[in-house]
DNA sequence: CGTCCTATTGACCTCACTCAAGAATAGTGG
DNA sequence: CCACTATTCTTGAGTGAGGTCAATAGGACG
């Protein structure tokens, strides 16, 4: 019976002292992935042939999955948040995703035999791998995991959606309110709080994903604070003005958002910057 | 037995006369995408309980799929081309993705029951069309099918590559370049020629798709003419330098491609347009 | 304590967006 | 078939935004 296995984070050795949010998947309005995945109790049984989900610790920094590599496991991520990468034909790193817990890994695999990306922990992770030559008796043998499969796939459009959205943008600071507000939801939809956010990826992958330099990140991040939708901290990022962010973000391009009420100061002036300890 | 429809390519009120390679099928590599898709012959069997699909004919500019409308069938595409776009919340059209032959439309309103996207067509096309209350059964009963439509839904993991690719390059030049290429790709893949393009979408459409403005579209269009790598004629493009335009398409950021030789001419000098009839 | 990585800020300048107008094409109706 | 219209495409001019280069500071880690 699987259904023991306890969820226990890791703190072993973390280097960013896990929130209280992020430990106490109790407190989600759902249930842990794991038991959205597999179900919980007497319905989490195993056919004979086929093993159960394995249990797996991914230190920050450490390759889930390599690109080009023989594809063998799916994974399901249990807790922590990883980065999806492609190494462009010129050695430029091109994130395509960040995977937050509930969220199927590998799945581009499947039918070439072969990864398609690179997957990387950007905090100490747990997940479950699931061996691909055990899918099909696994979505026999468990409808629920089955009906969560397809809807990962399916899933798999709304990225391509959230990243034409958040690309289509023009402007800095519209993009990356965007992703703010993109990470947000994602937040929100875990039912952690929305408006304190951790983004445990570097500036230059955030750049990456919304294609700009990871200057004009830096810059955007520190423009928004200093209008006062934020307040930035290194990686920690509090939102102060929801609202105002939506109404930023609301206008792809163009001058203004909606009403012309939404745009940044144009002469970016920060002179009394709000980013906390990196004020001079 | 459906394996005797036979796919006629519509030329009632065609505005541009199809190519040759258009309508010959058969002068593929592969099989007529409905063989690929259900089988050919006595393979081709369908269940009691699951009608066959139906064929279909889209006009020109006909919404296949129309966003926020109830999902009840996907499509394969036979013949002709379609745009997958989507509204912002602000009315701007933001276009995810160009589909042409053998490819599945509307799996992304699967899980939730309501189309996410808009699908029009950007030529008349013949799609077939499948209830989705017979996808299970169909899938039983075909094993292909299944095949397939595993394929399409790891495909969407391509999809989104593409489109991260295209959005990551940095500079108009360089992004049309990979657009075409992608173009070109696409018409290799399906055996037809790789260096004579049709382009069935209007430019604000590709500009949509790779996150530029429409005018800086057309200005790359004659830029590669005028650097020799393309013949622009309207929606007809002729790509006379294949690797020319690799090259330039390699490197997503920075100056110059790769060893600085395939930058385009800075001071964008088009005295004599190398644009067709567009030239006075 | 020294090194490496990351983040921020500044300066400069190219480039692509915006606005605007003209030309070519497609579509419609007489 | 041609006139008329609407849409699409191209080109120009100007400017602001963001990319590149560069320097500094902060933080992590051994």
């Amino acid at each position: 019976m699987l259904d023991t296995i306890d969820p226990i984070f890791l703190p072993t050795t973390l280097r960013t002292p896990p929130a209280a949010q992020d430990v106490q998947p109790a407190q989600c309005p759902h249930a842990s992935p794991f038991e959205r995945w597999f179900g919980q109790g007497e319905r989490a049984h195993w056919s004979a042939s086929v093993a159960a989900p394995v249990a797996c610790r991914v230190a920050r920094q450490a390759a889930l999955l390599r690109e080009g590599a023989c594809a063998r496991n799916v994974y399901v991520v249990q807790a922590g948040d990883f980065k999806v990468s492609r190494m462009a034909e010129d050695g430029y790193e091109q994130v395509l995703d960040f995977a937050v817990a509930g969220e199927v890994l590998g799945l581009e695999g499947l039918a070439g035999g072969r990864t398609l990306a690179t997957v990387e922990a950007l905090q100490d992770s747990l997940v479950y791998a699931i061996p691909i030559h055990d899918l099909r008796g696994l979505r026999a043998a468990n409808p629920l995991f089955d009906e969560r499969l397809q809807q990962s796939l399916s899933a798999q459009w709304g990225r391509m959606r959230d990243l034409a959205w958040l690309t289509g943008a023009v402007g800095s600071d519209r993009r990356t309110a965007r992703f703010l507000l993109l990470m947000a939801r994602r937040m929100a939809e875990r039912g952690m709080s929305a408006s304190r956010l951790h983004l445990t990826m570097r500036r230059r992958d955030i750049a990456s994903y919304l294609g700009l330099a990871h200057e004009s990140v830096s810059r955007s991040m520190t423009a928004l604070a200093a209008a006062g939708l934020l307040k930035v901290l290194g990686r920690e990022v509090q939102i102060i003005d929801m609202e105002g962010l939506r109404l930023l973000a609301s206008s792809t391009r163009g001058h203004g958002g909606e009403a012309g009420a939404a745009t940044l100061a144009a002469p970016r002036s920060p002179r009394h910057s709000a980013t906390g300890s990196y004020a001079h």
